[in-house]
DNA sequence: TCGAAGTGCCTAATATAATTAGGCAAAAGA
DNA sequence: TCTTTTGCCTAATTATATTAGGCACTTCGA
């Protein structure tokens, strides 16, 4: 028999594109072993199991969200990188709702540590210098905008705008305008 | 023998409780039927099968959420009605995870629209009068706010703001008057 | 080039979960 | 009391996760 030649990063791989097409909930040992034509025990030598593989799923989608957004933000300052950060995340979400699904797991202290979980936080800062914000300020500021996409996003994805005329997208551009306006006059203590 | 009572709301309600104990992943028909001393089976009578026991959760948490929020709402105006909304939504989220969780579940569209998806809208819509938004502005507003919350407690909950000594509740209240600053200086077209 | 070691995938077995079909007994109504 | 309905059960099927142990292919040293 011909070796399906499997490997960690290739079943990991072949998870994240099954969770992009039949959702983070559909990844199943089963699954990736049906894809590769393989038996389930076979995949048991690559991954420690379900849990393990759908982690390595999370880190990837976040190491992937994290080269996106760093391309995105490149050369950029200002509203411009606001915009572009944000832009650039949505669309991850939108392309990959799989992965970015995952990326909503909860990872074991050392593995959320070894991820890109921490470029996040050092893009937003990065993109936040064109705003005169001090600490504590930044960081809060990196909380709101984070949490702000992150809920657009999932907000959008279950359908949570639709019943309303006004687009996700119009809205989405005048909430950047808000939160530039927050940075740019932000509430004195 | 003693029949065990079942009820599609007591299954419902166990199913929640469940849901906040071991989160909602583990609401399973199983899981929910050991705890009433009844066969798997049983239980098909009372519910359609886990998604509809699921979807049922959700219903349930929108609209418990829902009468928190009002409670807190009532007589109020502002940013004191802001703030209120705020600290109850994220109190819910964090008394009942399982129950905040479902929520996020993608609900058919009939069975969203008898929710109590529909009040969270009114009621923020409601919130949003002592600031003077014309629509569209007011719909963008109302979007950025529900993303901001549900954002911000999921990126707590998933340990997101860990890797700083800022505490989330410092940055919470931050975040609520940086979002009452924008209300209240909404950006021009 | 041959043989030892290691690796890759398999078979087999077990446990848990979801779901359907059909049955008997308890409760409710005439 | 007799009948109907309803509630929970048994039994069977299917899918998934996971472990243990085996055989064959690959690779690498001698």
């Amino acid at each position: 028999m011909a070796r399906a030649g499997l490997t960690t990063e290739r079943v990991t791989l072949a998870a994240a594109d099954l969770a992009d097409e039949v959702g983070f909930e559909g990844v199943a040992v089963s699954a990736v072993a049906r894809i590769f034509g393989v038996k389930d025990a076979s995949l048991y030598s690559h991954i420690k199991g379900v849990q393990d593989l759908r982690a390595r799923v999370a880190v990837l989608a976040l190491a992937e969200l994290a080269d996106q957004v760093a391309a995105a933000l490149a050369g950029r300052a200002g509203k411009d990188a606001l915009v572009a950060f944000a832009n650039a995340y949505r669309a991850y979400a939108k392309e990959h709702p799989g992965r970015y699904t995952a990326t909503q797991m909860q990872l074991e202290p050392e593995v959320a540590a070894a991820s890109a979980a921490g470029r996040h936080a050092a893009m937003t800062r990065a993109m936040l210098r064109g705003y005169d914000l001090a600490e504590p300020d930044q960081t809060d500021a990196v909380r709101l905008l984070h949490s702000a996409f992150h809920g657009y996003v999932l907000l959008e994805r279950t359908g949570g705008f639709q019943h309303t005329p006004r687009t996700a997208d119009a809205s989405w551009a005048r909430t950047l305008d808000a939160l530039d306006a927050v940075l740019n006059n932000w509430p004195p203590v």
